[in-house]
DNA sequence: TTGTAAGCGTTATCAT
DNA sequence: ATGATAACGCTTACAA
């Protein structure tokens, strides 16, 4: 009862033609090979048997998947999921298919899962988890696979990459709570082996001095390095505590604290919670990525927000377009921030006299 | 300069055997029908040389591919990244490979995706999304694809599923608020054509008779169905505020809402604050799921956790049993939920004389 | 225990 | 324009 199953020589036997012919009237590409009215009988009949092409077979005589590989570093970081939706959003109109895989911030389960994809021939990589001097780019390419970045924008050596422009989203924070009247302002700086953490750092550096405050170093606590924090080096509520804490011990009259993405915000919550401190009544917070319920924080996050999905989109584009093309020039999108003004900031408190 | 590939038959030559001896040495299944010391002498070429083994070429031999399909209904609905974290991490162990699809709570893409796993011949489905009489399922089987739920049971019906003890759960909501002094409890139900909608539901009204109290249907209000929600019927936040809406309009002295899940709660939260109520004071609610962030929520959500990455890893488990044992018999894991006390829920607010 | 050979389903190359 | 044929890399009866 079991129907056996229907292959590209089954169709070829209906409808009277050579296996090969029946390839050709299915290829889009090959289809003008053969005479339209052939095309169509075979289509046709194809149809009628409900012949569906196997990727394997084909994948192996072409040694190509229409599979895309995806490493992320944390699923569970809710920033991520827009990007892969947009990723699948663009892949799935070509036909090509995503394959995630999470990575947990560890290089070498990242290693690994490179290993694997490519193992499963994957015909491109898309990696969100791209760190300073990481070997993973060096490594696609090594095995000629076509790789671009997304969200983070590694070395922007050899991949192209498309990413948020943290330099300008920083200044959007800073500027804000410029605006607002703030003039001691602190920033919890994701980690420097992250490109993400080193531009939000050096842009934060670059507003302050635009508006004519020179922080100097000392303002800037990281959320990862030996010194500070006992966790990973990580975008992460655990890690943004103690980076807080440095901030506040050494600088008691900062009244703002930029933090450079939104778990960091919260680990800023829960330090300035601990110490008897509101926000924003009394120090100002910001977060970057406006991830989603961060509005739904107590206090809701101001935030700067990033495209996310349209980054997927994006980045999923600019792949396509280097399989296409192997040799096509590299590409770096940067996609435009926005703010987004919430409850976690606030005209700083008058200052008492001590 | 590019190195040629490294085949079986590469391996073979190199190791002086045939190549189905190099097979044999490399399967850890035949490995015992080989000579010890050539597999052993196979092994070390084959690590010298970097042999990576084709899994499309195996596939199109075996039929098996070591992929897993994984259909999501909404990836952004931060309960699944859990759950996926689980699955990867107990196929990882075996070699398998999870290919993530999202559905977007769209049957049609359901559909759709599932053909495309299909036809890239995964070896086993795990269904995240089904619905009440859903025909995933019985597609599956007709593929002859072995396929687990997770999450939402389905009808139970044909295939094995992980599941929590929606009943229970609810009933320690139930409890917890009863213990508080809630009298009039109402409850937010999920989408009747899902199973954990259907089951929470029943759930609610069996947990209220045990402490005497007799709802009636009049204090369950749907976050579906149209003569409520002009939304999609789906867990979230926009499907929430109409349906709480409706229980506060119908029942104006509820002092209590246990939402089907935490989404549906941030709803409640919503229409609460909308008419000027304030949670927990005036009416206290409690979602489920105990999703992250949900800690963070103002006030933070007092909900029923649900053990998400053990259910990820038991459906990944289940499925390898099934796929190993095709003709086993169903099984239907159901895990303990718990309940996570926070700062939605707080005693009923006396009663003021009218 | 190992070698031989066929075949998984497709596509690319060649010949007609 | 279509047909024949080989090959992609691997596994598995079957033979030796």
């Amino acid at each position: 009862m079991a129907s056996k199953r229907v292959t590209i020589q089954v169709v070829a036997r209906a409808a009277r033609v050579h296996a090969s012919t029946v390839s050709r009237a299915l290829s889009p590409h090959a289809r003008q090979l053969v005479t339209p009215a052939v095309a169509d009988r075979v289509r046709a009949v194809a149809g009628r048997l409900g012949y569906v092409p196997d990727p394997v077979a084909a994948g192996l005589r072409t040694r190509r998947t229409a599979m895309i590989g995806v490493l992320i570093p944390d699923l569970a970081n809710p920033v991520f999921p827009p990007i892969l939706r947009g990723i699948e959003s663009a892949l799935g109109e070509t036909g090509y298919t995503a394959i995630i895989a999470n990575t947990d911030n560890d290089p070498d389960r990242a290693r690994q899962a490179l290993e694997r994809l490519a193992a499963r021939r994957v015909d491109g990589m898309i990696l969100a988890t791209v760190t300073h001097g990481d070997p993973l780019v060096a490594r696609c390419r090594k095995l000629g696979l076509p790789v671009v970045l997304v969200n983070r924008g590694g070395d922007a050596a050899g991949a192209s990459s498309v990413t948020n422009d943290d330099t300008r989203g920083i200044a959007l924070a800073v500027e804000h709570l410029v605006a607002l009247g703030h003039q001691r302002i602190g920033h919890v700086a994701g980690p420097r082996g992250l490109s993400t953490g080193a531009a939000r750092r050096a842009g934060f550096v670059a507003a302050l001095r635009t508006h004519g405050i020179d922080a100097g170093d000392a303002l800037i606590a990281e959320a990862a390095g030996d010194a500070l924090v006992a966790e990973a080096a990580s975008y992460s509520i655990a890690a943004g505590i103690p980076a807080a804490a440095v901030l506040l011990d050494r600088h008691p009259g900062l009244t703002a604290i930029v933090a450079a993405n939104d778990l960091l915000a919260l680990g800023c919550y829960d330090e300035l919670a601990r110490r008897g401190l509101a926000c924003p009544r009394d120090v100002s917070v910001t977060g970057y990525n406006d991830m989603p319920f961060a509005d739904r924080f107590a206090p809701p996050l101001t935030t700067v927000r990033i495209a996310h999905r349209a980054m997927g989109v994006e980045v999923a584009r600019v792949l396509l377009a280097e399989i296409a093309s192997p040799r096509a020039r590299k590409q770096h999108l940067r996609l435009e921030p926005e703010l987004v003004v919430r409850g976690s900031t606030a005209p700083p408190r008058v200052m008492e006299p001590r």
